[in-house]
DNA sequence: CGTTCTCGCGCG
DNA sequence: AAAGCGCGCGAGAACG
């Protein structure tokens, strides 16, 4: 099959980090400033502005166009199929390339654990082909609008586009094809069902999810008078010291000189001192450090600047973009929307802030930060004449863990309805048979040991785990806690030991089990029929947390702290956690097809939930579970189940 | 002045 | 025996 390879570069007024490659191909200010192609092995061949605006079309790009057969491959293809859609097709009268005939270069980094950058994935592949750095220079001083002279109409848009530039620009976009057409050849393709995947990926970001502009905008005005007056409040109260509390030198010097020492301004340690009984002053400069620290309030800016005017936020998930296989999320980050205050009804609030009244506010709410970051969720909304449809899987991986060990009781116990596996942990950790659902305290620690317990966790981590969800306990408990776990669970124990000697012994041999080493590639096979990755694998001696010296399978990855691509090294534990993330993943994934083919259309995911829209009262709730727990062919007995609901507003049940 | 790093925050 | 893991973004600080 004939592959072309191609990359535009472009220039906009529009911000793409800001508002999205789809925003930005609809834009009137946005063109193209060259197209460079490859036809198979061909040299790269250039069509420019000029040429691109006049009609200029060598035959042999239109015959590419024209046969179906022939395959169009661009580095985050997202970019150049939406280029080609709302530019190259309306404004330069081409033939639409359906989007069955993309594929996508970044898509295949991703998958093989690769940086999505393209001259990040040149450098980590050893590619002869680099990214030319004073193209990519150029590149970015052209594809925005320069500034006004003195002289010059400063309401006209200038651009940067003397001749040298254009040729170092047209050389630069040739370079790239080279790269990207390298590392095409390098990087297996995806299977045919992440094809699949990766098509419902882009369908999914096209479709996006509508926002409720109107509210949006009321709260943020409700914001901007919320910090103006709070600001002007701690600016009082500290002497014009700190000017924006967001300055945390500033907050930490000014603390200290009221002698309260503080080693950061984290959101616990904030609240540690909230209860410690400071000073009027100083409890109340932390108190609005509290209410403006929440940087989540500038999501519903982030919504502003990347809804269309139809109000729709599209390009907001990034296929693949955990080595896991889970989508991530760009643009406005809805994977980490904040869940809220317990017990709120954001469906109330949402409709008492989106007045933007803030008398009528404050006489409904204390907490006004706290309400507004939780009415985040709330902005998203179906469409007119439609409804969301949200569900989730329930401790979808820990019912994967336990499945993929094959450890019969745990099994058995999530399958049970009548049984409810968190007591019965709680009941052999606290060593009390009698303990039931009542008993939330013992059984709130039976569930963290049964949901974070499955990768090897220590006892401190333990502990610490157990704090962050407000749950204290000792070291001894906390030890108790993880002993049980793994004394009853012993089969997802020695699952941990067993993946890690047969990744070691394919790195080794070249091949155990489901692992094996292609050199350049150490791989697993999922049940699912794909694989993980782990780029250049090799055996070396590493240090363990507890001092010994031993032989670890270490491989290349991006650092999650330092965004560096370092070699790492990797346990038992660690191995099991990625097996069942993409596990998990995958039974998502594919379940989110069977959606789109019932005609329950995704328009978001969240690692274990699914948001479809659809037209008032044509689905419901029991069959859009049913898509989602449906059997799978290779997940025979794995005991999954989900939950879900509909409605007008998005939120957290 | 723009880019990169670090801290802090939020989610599954 | 022993080690949870996986993300992205905003704002300030540091760097060139």
């Amino acid at each position: 099959m004939i592959r072309v390879h191609l990359d535009f570069e472009s220039r906009s007024t529009v911000d793409i980090w800001k508002s999205g490659a789809w925003v930005y191909s609809t834009h009137p200010t946005t063109q193209i400033l060259c197209l460079c192609y490859a036809i198979g092995e061909r040299p790269v061949q250039l069509i420019t502005k000029d040429e691109l605006e006049l009609g200029i079309i060598p035959d042999d790009f239109l015959e590419c166009i024209r046969d179906k057969t022939i395959i169009f491959v661009a580095h985050n293809a997202f970019f150049e199929r939406v280029m080609w859609k709302n530019i190259m097709a309306p404004r330069h009268g081409l033939a639409e390339v359906s989007l069955d005939r993309w594929r996508c270069t970044a898509a295949k980094a991703c998958t093989c654990g690769l940086p999505k950058a393209l001259d990040k994935v040149a450098l980590a592949l050893e590619l002869s082909h680099k990214k030319d750095a004073e193209g990519k220079r150029i590149m970015l001083k052209m594809c925005k609008p320069r500034k006004a002279k003195k002289n010059e109409d400063p309401d006209i848009i200038y651009w940067h586009e003397s001749e040298e530039d254009f040729e170092k620009l047209h050389k630069y976009c040739k370079q790239d094809v080279e790269v990207e057409r390298a590392v095409d050849h390098k990087l297996p393709e995806l299977t045919a069902v992440e094809q699949q995947i990766w098509i419902l990926d882009q369908v999914i970001n096209v479709r996006g999810v509508q926002i409720d502009r109107n509210a949006v905008e009321n709260i943020l005005n409700l914001i901007h008078e919320y910090e103006k007056e709070l600001t002007l409040e701690v600016n009082k109260l500290t002497n014009g010291y700190i000017d924006k509390v967001s300055k945390r030198q500033r907050v930490v010097n000014w603390l200290e000189a009221q002698n309260v020492q503080v080693p950061n301004l984290q959101k616990q340690t904030v609240e540690d001192l909230l209860n410690a009984g400071l000073p009027k002053k100083v409890h109340r400069v932390l108190e609005i450090k509290q209410q403006l620290g929440k940087t989540s309030t500038a999501k519903y800016q982030a919504m502003m600047d990347a809804i269309d005017e139809g109000s729709r936020l599209r390009d907001t998930l990034v296929y693949h973009s955990a080595s896991t296989g889970r989508w991530g999320g760009k643009l406005v980050q809805l994977h980490n929307l904040p869940k809220g205050i317990p017990g709120l009804n954001t469906d109330t609030a949402c409709e008492i802030l989106q007045e933007g009244d803030m008398i009528y506010a404050k006489s409904m709410y204390d907490n006004i930060m706290g309400t507004i970051s939780s009415c985040i969720r709330g902005m998203i909304i179906p469409k007119q004449g439609y409804e969301l449809l949200v569900a989730d899987y329930a401790s979808i991986e820990a019912r994967v863990v336990v499945w993929l060990a094959g450890e019969q009781k745990a099994i058995k116990l999530f399958q049970d309805a009548t049984k409810d596996i968190y007591v019965e942990m709680a009941k052999l950790i606290f060593n009390n048979p009698k303990l039931t659902k009542k008993d939330k305290t013992e059984r709130n620690l039976g569930k963290q040991a049964v949901l974070g317990c499955g990768y090897g966790m220590g006892a401190d981590k333990f502990k610490d785990t157990c704090a962050t969800f407000g749950i204290i306990v000792s070291k001894e408990l906390a030890k108790k806690a993880v002993d049980t776990y793994r004394q009853n669970y012993q089969a997802v124990k020695r699952f941990w030991y067993a993946q890690e000697n047969d990744a070691i012994k394919a790195v080794r041999d070249g091949s155990c089990n489901q692992w094996k080493n292609t050199g350049e590639f150490l791989t697993c096979d999922l049940l699912s029929g794909r694989k993980l990755y782990y780029h250049r694998p090799r055996l070396d001696m590493v240090l363990t947390p507890w001092g010994e010296e031993k032989q670890a399978v270490t491989h290349m990855t991006i650092d999650a702290k330092t965004k560096q691509y370092v070699r790492t090294s990797t346990y038992g534990g660690k191995i099991v956690e990625n097996i069942t993330q993409a596990t998990a993943r995958d039974i998502m994934a594919w379940a989110m097809c069977r959606c789109e083919t019932y005609g329950y259309k995704p328009i978001l995911t969240v690692h274990d939930e699914i948001i479809a829209e659809m037209p008032i009262d044509t689905g419901s709730i029991e069959f859009f579970i049913k898509i989602l727990t449906a059997p799978i062919s290779w997940a025979k007995g794995c005991p999954i189940a989900a939950e879900g609901w509909k409605g007008q507003r998005y939120k957290k049940t």
